[in-house]
DNA sequence: AGCAATCTGACGGGAACATTACAAGTTTGT
DNA sequence: ACAAACTTGTAATGTTCCCGTCAGATTGCT
């Protein structure tokens, strides 16, 4: 099994390679985005260990571009405080993720784990009826019409894009389009509902967006 | 599904109950190690949420009363700077753990995927004749026509679905679907069987909702 | 028939949701 | 750098519709 590791930081990279080594991995290394890009994409590795704060080109943007050509299992380091992080990395299509600092025998059961399931990756394009969503290039269009939509009203339709036919409940869309991870009691999320239906909805005869009163609301067809 | 929630801070506490309450689970809260342990050995939970972090009988001493006679999944909730309390709550025997603040699709992603892995799950299909009902995304549909059930309507189908060919009682129905104890003298139940029949049986031929006079109510097939 | 159990349509309070207005902050263009 | 345009959260108001109550009709058993 090869991996992977593209990390900036000398100390976690030994720490990492040694660990892995004589776990009885073969370790390759990247010190920096651009190395860590090509390699990923061309080394044929089992699985990527990528931490995301790095100088030059990011860790998201390695991320991206991985994600667009392979389906190589990518788990990802990231700093304590940012719950940011976590779930834009998994929403990229990071399969899993750690916090630093770590306990080695933490990293090596997700290893694991990872390399046990198959990879699921984002789509780069998502549709729905006559709705289409670029993801890359954040572009929607319905009937062929451009929509010029702002960036909470992107992501927004993103996550029920994902999640096509699914309910999604206002906690969970509060947490994942707004990083509420508390019980707040304002309206933004119907507001905000508002918004979208205004642009991808109202100008249109088939409505796409359902409210699921007591639930949340759905993203999907209705015969 | 049923999850019991063992966390002493009321914000938590309050993020949960209402996420989880709006994403379909039946939670039960314990504000403290002593109720928890009780409750997570006497309940017959699908999963346990529990926060290390708290005063009294500490996480540690729940985890592993729970871990020695039952085998209800356990996620923990831990502090950000604690490298030592996942691993530690690994070894303890939890199944997972999440690192305080997190984001609530994060939460839920983890929730599913260690209810997928517990043996006994519900069914997420039900099905009666031509009547199908799909538990998760509590859809229901017959004949192949997709039938709008608000969510009273279907926790009752959803009640007698889970007993087909058993006759309910008023005071069964009454305490499983509306929490209320048995004395009052309300005819809500006729009322919501009045109006589950009118969308289930009413624009079909074949009746599935059956009267058993004196005693209740029963939904199966008649030849 | 007569009585109790059940059915059924109507009503209305209230909760959940929709919609609009407004203000604070941010971006953009000149 | 300043103003106009845009984004986005808050709050107040409007609307929908769920569902508990009730009263009269209907059913079914003895």
């Amino acid at each position: 099994m090869r991996i992977l590791v593209i990390d900036d930081e000398p100390i976690t990279q030994q720490y990492l390679r040694t660990g892995l080594t004589t776990s009885g991995f073969v370790v390759d290394l990247a010190d920096n985005g651009v190395d860590g890009q090509h390699l990923a994409l061309t080394g044929g590795y089992d699985l990527i260990i990528l931490d995301v704060m790095m100088p030059g080109i990011s860790g998201w943007d390695v991320l991206r571009a991985v994600r667009q050509t392979i389906q190589t299992p990518v788990l990802i380091l990231s700093g304590c405080h940012d719950v940011d992080d976590r779930t834009k990395g998994l929403n990229l299509g990071a399969d899993d993720y750690l916090v630093k600092p770590f306990a080695f025998a933490e990293l090596l059961a997700r290893i694991h784990a990872l390399l046990r399931r198959a990879p699921l990756r984002e789509e780069e394009h998502l549709r729905l009826a006559d709705l289409e969503i670029d993801v890359l290039k954040r572009r929607v269009t319905r009937a062929g019409e451009r929509l010029e939509l702002t960036a909470k009203e992107f992501n927004l339709l993103h996550l029920f894009a994902t999640h096509p036919g699914e309910v999604l409940c206002r906690t969970l869309i509060a947490s994942q389009v707004w990083d509420m991870n508390f019980d707040s009691d304002t309206n933004v999320v119907d507001v905000a509902i508002r918004r979208l239906r205004a642009k991808i909805d109202d100008p249109f005869p088939e409505k796409l967006v359902h409210t699921i009163r007591g639930m949340g609301y759905v993203l999907e067809r209705r015969v």
